[in-house]
RNA sequence: GGGCCCGUAGCUUAGCCUGGUUAAAGCGCUCGGCUGAUAACCGAGAGAUCAAGAGUUCAAAUCUCUUCGGGCCCA
């Protein structure tokens, strides 16, 4: 028996009952077990930060990954199915920071760095465990640790140094914690992979060893947004999340007086604290500047720039000139007196440099320069060579060396110094401004731009010429050009992929990989405090060898802070003890390693060649050009000099209902845990494979609603006629028919050409055509197909035609199974057990270990295909002619005429019957001759006519009126006719006329595209007999159903009422009783305990009681 | 300042790469119809100067350029 589903049935429940069907039987073991030996498919997967529960939005990348993997995996490919999670970085800290309810560095390390780390450690276990059974609970098909194990494993890392026992996806594993998470996702022990793990950190090592053998790591100097107040530069990323505000400022109009020569630069700046370290004015090469008198002293502005810093005028003007003729002029600075910028050579450095961003719609049009207090100014002062002054420390207060400045807070000394300046008589002017700030993103301060000394990776020279022009040893000389080539391996979809991250690649800095914080990677570079020799530890061994104190302290744990950092090594160049640096790295290094560090790179050189690079990544492409991506193919060059990846897919974010970004503080979130348990995870990823991925999706409740309404319920709905009528029928697969009709056929090749189209679309990583093919197929089996063919199961005899209608939408569901399993992996399975399960004893026993369906080309008919699209095509219009007639499509009328060409005609003459069904009329008639359904019609035009032909106009116009059709058409045709009127002869010219096209009687008329298709609307008693029994039947039907009576159930049934319909009932009475099972029909009163109601048809008054006799 | 994406009906989208009938769907609204698989469906009506302008072409929503608007990435 097959078994019906409740199309109203709550999808989320049945997605918890596959899912535990799944556990039972061991599903994805068996899947993986098929599969093995097999050619690999290799896919990896970008780590999902393992900090806070997943999002609505991580569904979308997910959807995506499961679904080719599980694609792939029906076609026959061994998958690695290692999910990942990213583990270190800022992004932990401070949620743990949050946990504790720490402020500052200061409390982490009165807490014990230890202590953090570990906390560090418990927090990413706890929500990977989440994050597992979150993607478990979407669909996910992967090699999962079991959720509680990590659990416990957190719990366990209490005590780090006891020994445990960790249930793995390969068995139990012994050892510290400690070691235990250290091995995470190794071979042994299966599972994700997790970037904590002591394997991907060292072959970060690995990697920046190599690095620093071609002399690309250095360490540098860069401006940072700096917070004061957490003590830690803030990458640009993260001012850039949520991290400006509007604030308003005290501005400076300051006095740089000129040296050797009259007057001075007027500056203006909003950040006067940096005038302590000013070194240079910049000028624009281009810019006018004028020479002014006012009050009596002489200033230089740009010309652009007079009306804002004079307002109220009362300048002259002296000079004019051009940016470019002031280079190198000297000025006295305003703190040139203080001992550090002495000391930094900064009064001797003064002088004015060309700079081409300076503007002049804001300030003087002269740029003060400080290079040690901004990141343009550092790169300025870098190009000219000028000293740098760094003047705070990293709590934002005053170094000494600033006089009356040094040990002030940063945030405080804006009004002193402007106070300052005045009583010296450089303040020419100060304001009040408002503009948007950084702030920090955690506490909210005020970021200041400070000097740090960071690591760097030397992305090599921007060489100022187009990539093709490049030589091979200026690609050998600049990681850049390596990576912008591996780049171009890649297959980026969508296309501008490439465009976007070679973009990047060609305007990227030297990239930073140090962070001056606790939980990280620990970056294995060794420096000498004494003489500035530094080294990188290229591995574990390496540094056991060159350790001379402190590898007791390391030994047995995890290359991470504190520990880490108790080995030292001695100094190659003075023999000092060297130590590590304290920087954690940069955590796109822990996710952008992966493609070595989780396929054995440095243990198994087989096992890695036989899956890198990857076939396929897929990831937001927001933000991922510049990071994941960027990483991977970074760290791949530098290793292996290919890409780490062949196909790139990226997609766009994840918008609410309304089209707009999801913030927690605008309400708008939808929670992933609620919108699955809710919706469903089917649905959620039909929405997601349904979308564009270049373009962001809407994502919401309603549009739910609406994908499950129109593509879900539809196909339950399928499933259940068949079942419903297969199971009456008794029918089994191996119950074929030879012949099947046009109908069949005509599904069958468009279910065949499905196949093929989303095999294609599929191998083409292109969900998004797959989606829509699938959609438009079931709704054309639905609305065609099982229409059209209804009463082919409806029939009581089990004959040819039956068989073949069973075998063919049997087939159509159990091939749209298999193509939908991967899209939608739990409603497949739920249909599948309940038909193809039931139909096929030897069936496997999940949808899920079938192989991908083959297309049957043979069975593709090209020509039949746009013959029925045709016949779809003719019968709207036949039912649009109904429409505007009034006709209600019950009512059988005698024919439908199609006028067309003959090459239409051609189509449709196969598939009259079906388009005679379909307009309930006796017959249908094709014809080329619009007259047939047109007539044609002159009417006189009274304004000529009657001027013409005076008194004898009336009989005239009736000699017009009654004109022929070939009388007409010569006139049409341009051609003047004569008429005899009262023995006159006339000549009627054709623009005395006005021809028109009118229905012929008795039809009605729709057309389109030169097809016109007209029914004839008059009514013979037999047909209209006919029409009331179908009308009687209906409410017969409606009135079984709500009687609960089963749909197989014999009736008796009693009428009373109108005597037309009295008479319908004896006229039609074997169709009647045919159609509605009834074994006997009695004009009478309905007896005690009939089923009884009241109608009325067409205004007819019908009494109808049914009973029940059974089957 | 540089790079990229997107502007089609009240709303959500298709079509654009590969130019060619009267620009296609869904939602919503109005009216009518069908229904023993369907809480579905079918038909009609209303609703689009395809952001604006220019160019190429016999022909432009589609190709090119410019402008405007929205967004993203990088400075």
């Amino acid at each position: 028996m097959y078994e019906p589903i409740d199309p109203m049935v709550e999808l989320p429940k049945l997605e918890h009952e596959i899912l535990d069907f799944w556990r039972r039987i061991k599903a994805f073991e068996k899947r993986r077990k098929l599969n093995e030996g097999k050619p690999p498919w290799s896919f990896i997967d970008g780590p999902i930060t393992a900090n806070n529960p997943m999002g609505v939005h991580h569904a979308w990348g997910r959807t995506y990954k499961d679904l080719w993997q599980r694609y792939k995996a029906m076609r026959g490919y061994e998958i690695r199915y290692q999910n990942g999670f990213d583990c270190q970085g800022l992004w932990v800290e401070v949620e743990v920071e949050k946990e504790l309810g720490f402020k500052s560095k200061r409390d982490i390390e009165a807490y014990g760095i230890a202590e953090f780390v570990k906390r560090c450690k418990q927090r990413v276990l706890r929500y990977a465990a989440k994050q597992t059974e979150q993607s478990i609970r979407l669909g996910m098909w992967m090699d999962w640790d079991d959720p509680d194990e990590l659990r416990k494993l957190a719990d366990a890392l209490e005590e780090p140094m006891k020994e445990t026992v960790f249930k793995s996806a390969r068995g139990p594993v012994r050892g510290t914690a400690e070691e235990i998470v250290g091995r995470l996702g190794s071979p042994e022990m299966g599972g994700s992979y997790f970037t904590m793990s002591d394997e991907n950190n060292y072959c970060i090592w690995m990697l920046l060893k190599k690095c620093h053998e071609r002399g690309w790591i250095y360490k540098g100097e860069d401006v940072m947004p700096w917070c004061p107040r957490c003590g830690t530069a803030l990458s640009e990323h993260e001012i850039v999340t949520e991290g400006y505000k509007e604030l308003t400022h005290l501005s400076l109009y300051v006095e740089f007086p000129l040296r050797n020569r009259e007057g001075s630069l007027l500056i203006w700046t909003t950040t006067p604290w940096t005038l302590t370290s000013n070194v240079a004015v910049a000028v624009h090469p281009d810019l006018t500047y004028v020479k002014v008198r006012f009050n009596d002293k002489v200033y230089y502005v740009a010309k652009g720039a007079l009306q804002r810093v004079f307002p109220k005028g009362g300048y002259e003007i002296l000079e004019e000139l051009k940016g470019r003729d002031m280079e190198g002029w000297s000025y006295e600075g305003p703190y040139d007196h203080l001992e550090a910028p002495k000391k930094a050579g900064a009064p001797e450095a003064h002088r004015v440099i060309l700079w081409k961003e300076v503007v002049e719609t804001e300030g003087t049009g002269l740029v003060h320069i400080a290079p040690g207090c901004g990141r343009e100014d550092l790169q300025l002062g870098r190009e000219y060579g000028l000293p740098i002054i760094a003047p705070l420390d990293e709590m934002g207060v005053f170094l000494k060396g600033f006089g009356w400045l040094s040990g002030m807070h940063v945030y405080d000394t804006a009004e002193p110094i402007a106070e300052d300046l005045k009583k010296r008589g450089l303040l020419f002017r100060s304001e009040w401004y408002t503009h948007r700030y950084p702030v920090c993103w955690r506490c909210g301060s005020e970021l200041v731009f400070r000097l740090v000394e960071e690591w760097f990776i030397r992305m090599g020279e921007k060489l100022n010429k187009p990539f093709e022009e490049l030589t091979p040893e200026e690609k050998e000389r600049n990681l850049r050009y390596q990576i912008m080539e591996s780049a171009m391996q890649v297959r980026w979809i969508p296309e501008f992929g490439l465009a976007r991250e070679l973009d990047w690649l060609r305007n990227m800095e030297d990239w930073m990989i140090s962070k001056k914080r606790y939980w990280g990677l620990a970056l294995p570079i060794w420096e000498c405090p004494k003489c500035g020799w530094f080294t990188v530890i290229g591995s574990k061994e390496e540094l056991r060898e060159k350790a001379v104190e402190g590898w007791e302290i390391f030994e047995g744990h995890s290359p991470h802070r504190p520990y880490i950092d108790a080995v030292k090594i001695r100094c190659e160049r003075c023999g000092a003890l060297a130590s590590r640096i304290p920087d954690v790295g940069n955590p796109w290094l822990d996710a952008g390693i992966v493609a070595f560090s989780t396929l054995q790179y440095r243990h198994n050189r087989e096992y890695w060649r036989r899956w890198f690079p990857a076939d396929f990544i897929t990831e937001c492409f927001i933000g991922q050009f510049r990071n994941w991506f960027y990483a991977m193919l970074a760290m791949s060059t530098i290793l292996e000099r290919t890409t780490p990846f062949k196909v790139c897919l990226g997609h766009g974010l994840v918008l609410d209902e309304q089209g707009r970004e999801m913030h927690k503080s605008w309400g708008n979130v939808i929670w992933f845990d609620e919108a699955v348990e809710r919706m469903g995870a089917d649905v959620m990823r039909w929405i997601y494979c349904r979308t564009k991925p270049e373009d962001d999706v809407r994502f919401g409740y309603g549009i739910a609603e609406e994908v499950k309404r129109r593509f879900f319920i539809p196909l339950l709905n399928l499933h259940n006629f068949f079942s419903i009528y297969a199971n009456l029928d008794k029918w089994t697969p191996d119950q074929r028919a030879e012949r099947l009709s046009l109908l069949d056929r005509w599904i069958l090749s468009r279910l065949n050409r499905l196949v093929k189209v989303v095999t294609q679309a599929l191998d083409d990583y292109d969900a998004y055509t797959a989606s829509r093919e699938i959609e438009r197929f079931v709704d054309e089996l639905s609305k065609w197909y099982v229409r059209r063919s209804r009463r082919r199961f409806w029939k009581s005899e089990a004959d040819e035609d039956k068989r073949a209608a069973y075998s063919t939408l049997y087939t159509c569901l159990k091939t749209l199974l298999l193509l939908l399993a991967p899209f939608t992996p739990f409603i497949t399975e739920a249909l599948y057990q309940r038909l193809v399960r039931r139909a096929e004893p030897d069936a496997p026993e999940s949808i899920h270990l079938n192989d991908w369906p083959e297309p049957r080309e043979e069975l593709i008919d090209e020509g039949l295909m746009e013959d029925m699209e045709m016949a779809m095509k003719v019968s709207s219009l036949g039912r649009a002619a109904r429409s505007s007639g009034g006709i209600k499509l019950r009512q059988p009328l005698q024919e439908a005429v199609v006028v067309a060409d003959p090459e239409t005609l051609k189509h449709l003459r196969p598939l009259m019957d079906l388009i005679r069904d379909e307009l309930n009329v006796k017959r249908v008639r094709l014809t080329e001759d619009r007259r047939t359904l047109i007539r044609l019609r002159a009417k006189p035009i009274p304004k000529l006519l009657g001027r013409k032909y005076g008194a004898l106009y009336p009989k005239v116009a009736e000699a017009v009126k009654a004109l022929s059709e070939e009388e007409i058409e010569r006139l049409r045709r341009g051609e003047a006719i004569t008429l005899e009127v009262e023995g006159k002869t006339v000549e009627l010219r054709p623009e005395e006329v006005e021809i028109r096209e009118e229905p012929r009687e008795g039809y009605v008329l729709a057309d389109e595209l030169g097809i016109i298709v007209g029914v004839y609307t008059e009514l013979t008693e037999e047909l209209r007999y006919e029409g009331l029994a179908r009308d009687i039947v209906r409410r017969i039907q409606a009135l079984r159903k709500e009687a609960d009576f089963e749909i197989d159930d014999r009736i008796e049934t009693y009428y009373l009422g109108d005597p037309e319909l009295e008479k319908a009932f004896e006229v039609e009475a074997d169709y009647i009783a045919a159609e509605t099972l009834s074994i006997a029909l009695h004009r009478a009163e309905p007896p005690e305990g009939a089923y009884v109601k009241e109608y009325e048809i067409d205004g007819r008054r019908l009494k109808l009681g049914l009973v029940r006799i059974g089957k």
